[in-house]
DNA sequence: CGGAACTATTGACTATGGGTATACCATCAG
DNA sequence: CTGATGGTATACCCATAGTCAATAGTTCCG
């Protein structure tokens, strides 16, 4: 959807694509060109986008991609409606501390070394924070806020553990 | 992980696993089974389990699926690291706001929906809370506190619009 | 001129997720 | 006896994620 979404900028190639992603959204974790053409050629099977013809110019060959009305019309829904929140009710810091009750670990130390964890991530969050523009600094509030809400439900489980065993153990 | 964590509580089939799975992580997301031999399968492949033979007693034929020492310490090494923590810097919500913005949408109406959203599903897991026992609790709070965190968020964006339209419009 | 580095796309391959169908046996309700 | 239900496992199938390498033209630097 994010490609679909710029795609609705204007028509494109998939070079340009990957760039603009890996700028606004790929924060350290760019898109390989294999999956972004991936990408395209499903959204042009699905009737999202089409194809243009080859146009070779100035340097190699490149294809121009244009999204669809039934694309606009699903980046539109897309963009309308909210994402579903928390729906799994699931989580692997949960497994992990479940985990260690039923094979006698000490559950209590693994919840303090994630809580070590999870300090040090804040920390470098708050200096990303610093030196970014406002992107970096949204993004890092972000985690800084799931961070901390990491930390308050590490606080409740640590105090809940002898319940909690109680529970798996049956 | 884990499923071969359960493995290493006892040598178990792969059936049982799956109901023990289902119980205590599937929440509403009960593993397919087809998913439960293709990664007890894989698991055997890379030297983590080993499959017995097929027993024939009571009822259909029966594997028994034993860890290895190889899987017990691959189990215990994963017990013992922090889950890496939002190491992401991504995030759906995110995207949303800046193609909001970059298409020229009300990116503040989509914000509203999404508080909306949130708040409902808040209003559900407090629900869930009330009539379960300490696992829905803990996976409900944990729920909770990172929608918490999203509202925050919500409003810290919501401040910040101008100043994120600014910067993805260059 | 030779070689980086950039623009641009494709192909082959592996892994994982998830669905459907099927087999086979046992037990219990009717 | 028949048929439904539950236990147990496998075989296919398809979609997406992700990796790696190949190809091929361009520009620019030394």
């Amino acid at each position: 959807m994010a490609l679909l979404g710029l795609l609705d900028r204007e028509p494109s190639h998939g070079y340009d694509l990957k760039r603009d992603y890996d700028a606004y959204f790929g924060r350290g974790r760019p898109l390989p060109f294999s999956q972004v053409y991936a990408t395209l050629g499903r959204l042009a099977r699905d009737g999202k986008a089409v194809i243009g013809e080859a146009e070779s110019g100035a340097g190699p060959d490149r294809k121009r991609y244009t999204i669809t009305e039934e694309g606009k019309s699903e980046v539109e829904v897309w963009l309308a409606e909210p994402i579903l929140p928390e729906p799994h009710f699931q989580t692997e810091l949960f497994v992990k501390v479940v985990l260690s009750l039923m094979l006698g670990r000490p559950a209590e130390e693994y919840l303090d070394v994630q809580r070590t964890a999870h300090l040090a991530r804040m920390r470098e969050l708050t200096d990303v924070k610093q030196k970014g523009g406002v992107v970096d600094m949204l993004l890092a509030d972000h985690g800084l806020f799931h961070l901390e809400a990491d930390l308050c439900w590490i606080d409740l489980t640590e105090a809940r553990l002898a319940a909690l065993a109680e529970e798996v153990a049956a």
